[in-house]
RNA sequence: GCGCCGCUAGCUCAGCUGGAUAGAGCAACGCCCUUCUAAGGCGUGGGUCAGGGGUUCGAAUCCCUUGCGGCGUGCCA
């Protein structure tokens, strides 16, 4: 498997493209494998393009760092493509033939396709899976984002994708907001008040938790209401429906605006009922046991997880039940490899005990199940809580920072046609959004601060875009046609060059490791090298125009490709 | 109680499958627009990488431990 990928990265990346030469004069030091490990970037540039930390090497050998960084650079010396090789304190510091660099990387970077994959690989991505009682919040905001980046990124590195959601539209949370719509909604409608619908519908959940306070029993009234829907009363379910339409209605805007769908959409209320009988032929072939009460449990204490039930006493199905249907369902579907779920971290237990429990069923889908956990986006007041009113709404929060875009596009184009200012702002808001979203390592919990995520200066998501619109802006004005021909490159020139050929290491960690931030802290890097280069190297009146333009073409169809995979799109003029 | 995760500059975060002097952004201060987009660039100050111990030629990174914070441990979803 390693090699495979190996192989694979190897046809794109200037780092193995190096790494193949090295392997064949270094056979007697290490192998491929050791090289792909060992092989590292020093930390500036006076210490060469790659360096060889040779520590490793010295029990084995039993000589010094020293000596062995001195004999290996010996039979590298004739080498073409490597200019010198520096030997210090241990490290063979490697500095590459310019000219072989900027060969290799611009033939690479300027295709189209630049570090495209191609595996043989069916996967399903399931993210966002909201509950239908209320409209999508920040916290549905980091999944999108994720979980359509995370999409990209698998499907650009060949994998054969598939988009779903899983909508959780019963319930009775989804009762609650039906209850007190019957009691307070006066049979209004979304049109009428002028609301979204998706808001009409959480509006209606709010007034829930408020009658709840004041009347003891009207949680039960929910129970009972579920009773009653699940009992199939007509008048109950025209009223699911009615609401649930409003509910979709109002999300399927939220996607369009954010710039996300689903290839295949399951809901709840249509497999909820299912899985049981997976259980029920589990028990008979003694994988699950009935305890003494008459529920249906699993014992997974030896792998750490307790005990976990599955059929209640009276025979109903508790949730993972449903996930686990889901699972076969999504196989029947699809026949994935495999099945990626963009869930918060929260629910670790929830699907370890599910690939786990399919493990022992002795489903073949089982080990192609993996969570994407990531964290929990926390204001800077602390956690989002629905009840206390501190959530942050979907719809309001890409609003309101294209509201500020917009006051920020009047300050420089007072006179700009409205429908380019609007076509602005939303993506400016948008990239702002997602990109302060994706940057944070995926795993881990962040904070989001509103005032932050709509700032526009320094690591934000429309940097990345300024970036790309002056480099778009450049290859308007251009008179002639770029051409790759060698010139002497400076710093500011190599470090650019340097870090586009980084790409398709990035994107290969990126898509192994399922960790979109990765390729968002690498595009922000990448936009930064840019603007210096933009500083420092006049490209237009240069000398050595034709070749800086094929830089910034380079840059630019880089930065495009990485922008799409964090699902921003680019603005040709900001 | 047990389990998992986190703790890096005033704030938000990179860096974590061990490698050379720990990096950005924001905030503060100073400089740079008759030159391809100043939503930009450059500079200055700012660190006990939570504390302690260990492994190693080498630790922010791995192991142990203490503290603080979060989450999980539902016959909720």
């Amino acid at each position: 498997m390693k090699i495979l990928t190996f192989i694979i990265n190897a046809e794109v990346s200037m780092k193995n493209e190096l790494i193949q030469i090295l392997h064949k004069e270094l056979t007697e030091y290490f192998t491929l494998d050791d090289l792909v490990k060992v092989l590292e970037t020093p930390p500036n540039d006076e210490l060469g393009d790659y360096a060889l930390p040779c520590f490793s090497l010295a029990k084995k050998l039993r000589k010094s760092p020293k000596v062995i960084a001195e004999s290996i650079a010996d039979k590298l010396a004739t080498i073409p493509e490597i200019a010198h090789l520096q030997a210090v304190s241990g490290y063979l510091n490697i500095f590459l033939n310019k000219d072989w660099i900027i060969n290799l990387v611009l033939a690479q970077s300027l295709e189209q396709d630049y570090a495209k994959g191609k595996i043989d690989t069916k996967t399903i991505v399931e993210y966002c899976s909201p509950n239908t009682n209320k409209p999508l919040h920040l916290g549905h905001l980091r999944n999108m984002a994720i979980g359509e980046s995370i999409s990209r990124i698998l499907k650009y590195s060949g994998h054969d994708v598939v988009k779903t959601c899983i909508f959780n539209d019963r319930g009775v949370h989804i009762c609650k907001s039906m209850l007190s719509y019957q009691d307070f909604g006066k049979g209004e409608k979304p049109e009428d008040k002028k609301i979204k619908s998706d808001h009409f519908v959480g509006d209606y959940y709010v007034k829930f938790a408020l009658q709840a306070k004041l009347e003891p029993n009207y949680e039960d009234k929910a129970l009972q209401m579920l009773e009653q829907w699940e009992a199939g009363e007509q008048e109950i379910v025209s009223l699911w429906r009615k609401m649930n339409e409003w509910a979709f209605t109002g999300f399927n805007e939220t996607f369009q605006l954010f710039g996300t769908n689903f290839d295949k959409e399951y809901y709840e209320s249509q497999i909820f009922r299912n899985g049981k009988e997976i259980i029920l032929a589990g028990l008979a072939k003694n994988i699950f046991q009935k305890r003494s009460d008459g529920a249906v449990v699993v014992d997974l204490e030896k792998y750490g997880l307790g005990e976990k039930v599955l059929l209640r006493p009276n025979g109903t199905s508790v949730y993972i039940v449903q996930d686990i249907y889901l699972a076969y369902l999504k196989n029947q579907d699809f026949c994935y490899d495999k099945s990626i779920y963009v869930v918060g971290n929260e629910q670790e237990y929830h699907f370890t005990v599910l690939k786990q429990i399919l493990k022992l069923l002795g489903a073949s889908y089982a080990d192609g199940i993996q969570h994407l956990s990531y964290g929990m986006v926390e204001l800077p007041e602390g956690k989002m809580k629905s009840r206390e009113g501190t959530v942050v709404d979907a719809d309001d929060l890409i609003n309101n920072t294209a509201e500020l875009a917009r006051e920020e596009i009047f300050k420089r184009y007072p006179e700009m046609a409205i429908s380019e200012v609007e076509k602005r702002s939303i993506a400016i808001s948008l990239a702002a959004i997602k990109y302060q979203l994706l940057k944070t390592e995926t795993s881990k919990n962040m904070i989001f601060n509103p005032k932050e995520a709509i700032r526009f200066e320094g690591d934000t998501g429309p940097y990345l875009l300024y970036s790309y619109a002056r480099a778009s802006s450049i290859l308007r004005k251009a008179e002639v046609e770029y051409e790759t021909k060698p010139w002497t490159a400076n710093q500011s020139e190599m470090r650019l060059i340097k870090k586009i050929a980084q790409f398709p290491e990035i994107l290969h960690d990126s898509s192994t490791r399922l960790v979109p931030s990765l390729l968002a802290s690498y595009t922000y890097d990448l936009c930064q090298i840019f603007n210096h280069f933009f500083h420092d190297c006049p490209v237009l009146k240069s000398e050595f125009a034709s070749q800086r333009l094929a830089l910034v073409s380079s840059f630019r169809n880089t930065i495009s490709i990485a922008l799409n995979l964090l699902g921003i799109d680019t603005l040709e003029e900001m």
